[in-house]
DNA sequence: AAAGTGATAACTGTTGACAGTTCGATCGAC
DNA sequence: GTCGATCGAACTGTCAACAGTTATCACTTT
């Protein structure tokens, strides 16, 4: 049964864990069994090992010696660091996307903060995949992807710690209110503004987080 | 021979190859075979593979899919997005060491200064050296360690990228002057002054290194 | 009964061999 | 002489077995 996509096993591996570890259907905390995984995956142990080498790489596993490899978990102070390595790239970020916008990055702003409008306006959740459909935007009319690609880890790890916690109290709907006010911003070029808009936006969401880990752990077993 | 500190080979390898890479003994552009390396190493390809797997994801070698993992190497237009992402890093870092340094800190930046001036004085190079110690110390004061780790990181391409070029031309005295600037900046805690510094100090580098690169080019054929 | 100790089992770390692919070289045809 | 095809060598990708280490559990001893 050779489902082999010309792409090397490792790399498959890589993509196959990151999406088990960003959807949590391996949670935060949980020791990672080699030949245990393998043996579901179908593949040796070598390819998998160098999957997880990348992704502790990444940031989203972490290695200990002789007892392998455990998915990332932070606590509260370890998440007020991350979101302080967030905020630095993505104020510059903005600041980079209010110079470098086009017409169409604009429309694509808008169009996300209307998406979640009338999600929200449906009486659904204000949910992640909004949030993150806004920033994705706002990265691309950054236009620089080194920067992108750092935010993007960051958020993986961010979205394995939360995992953990109940997605419903996870954003709020003064988000989507700081996300309008970015796109207006970020429309009208005002670069200073923006970034100060992205860095209390991050400040809110950083404080909603760790209010959410330290009130309602649902951490224990 | 014994060499085994008990850490795993794996972990052995990254650090040894991270010090080639960045002593410029494997040349930016160099592809890696790896049976080759493998027997100077005294090692298995196994581990080896993990420790360039690592590396790749770095961002010190770049993977070829069944040809490879080559040193990295970036054109003018990549570097200038690297160092749009070290401004990014780096100038909320300066704005975090004004509000955060203490006392040992501020002496720190002022001594690096001061070794550097020295170093000026006795008719010797301002050096690579002079300048990531400064950087290093700045960084401490920032006193985070999610952003110094990222700033290390795209360091560590520039530094495998300039190891082309002839590393006297890669550095001036006005980059000291921009360090003295920008100790005293922190040291008052004027944290907006320190980020412009900052972004104009690594301006200036930057263009530093381009003109370096597209002017004498030592890549020959 | 509690604590220490040794054996056993499970898992990580490592190795050497095998399979598939790509690049280069050599030989042949035009 | 040059272009093209085919053969071969070298290298990456993968696998299964081996060695070393850690943790667990039963057993002994006080």
């Amino acid at each position: 049964m050779p489902d082999n996509l010309q792409r090397g096993l490792a790399v498959q591996m890589v993509e196959t864990l990151r999406e088990r570890l960003l959807s949590g259907r391996i949670a935060s905390g949980t020791r990672i069994n080699e030949v245990e995984l393998a043996r579901e995956l179908n593949i040796s142990r070598g390819p998998l090992r160098e999957a997880i080498r990348q992704l502790v790489s990444e940031g989203l596993l972490v290695h200990r010696p002789n007892k392998g490899a455990v998915v990332f978990e932070a606590e509260p102070g370890e998440v007020e660091a991350l979101f302080e390595l967030r905020a630095a790239l993505e104020t510059a970020a903005a600041r980079l996307a209010a110079v470098r916008r086009d017409r169409k990055d604009i429309t694509a702003l808008r169009r996300s903060c209307e998406r979640s409008r009338k999600h929200l306006a449906a009486g659904r959740q204000f949910v992640h995949h909004n949030d993150l459909d806004f920033h994705r935007a706002l990265l691309e009319a950054a236009r620089s992807p080194r920067i992108t690609e750092q935010v993007w880890r960051v958020q993986q790890q961010i979205i394995v710690v939360r995992s953990r916690q109940d997605v419903a109290t996870s954003h709020s709907d003064a988000s989507l209110t700081d996300h309008e006010q970015l796109a207006e911003a970020i429309a009208e070029g005002q670069a200073d503004r923006a970034a100060e808009l992205m860095e209390r936006h991050l400040d809110r969401v950083r404080l909603q987080m760790i209010t959410s880990m330290t009130g309602a752990d649902t951490s224990q077993d």
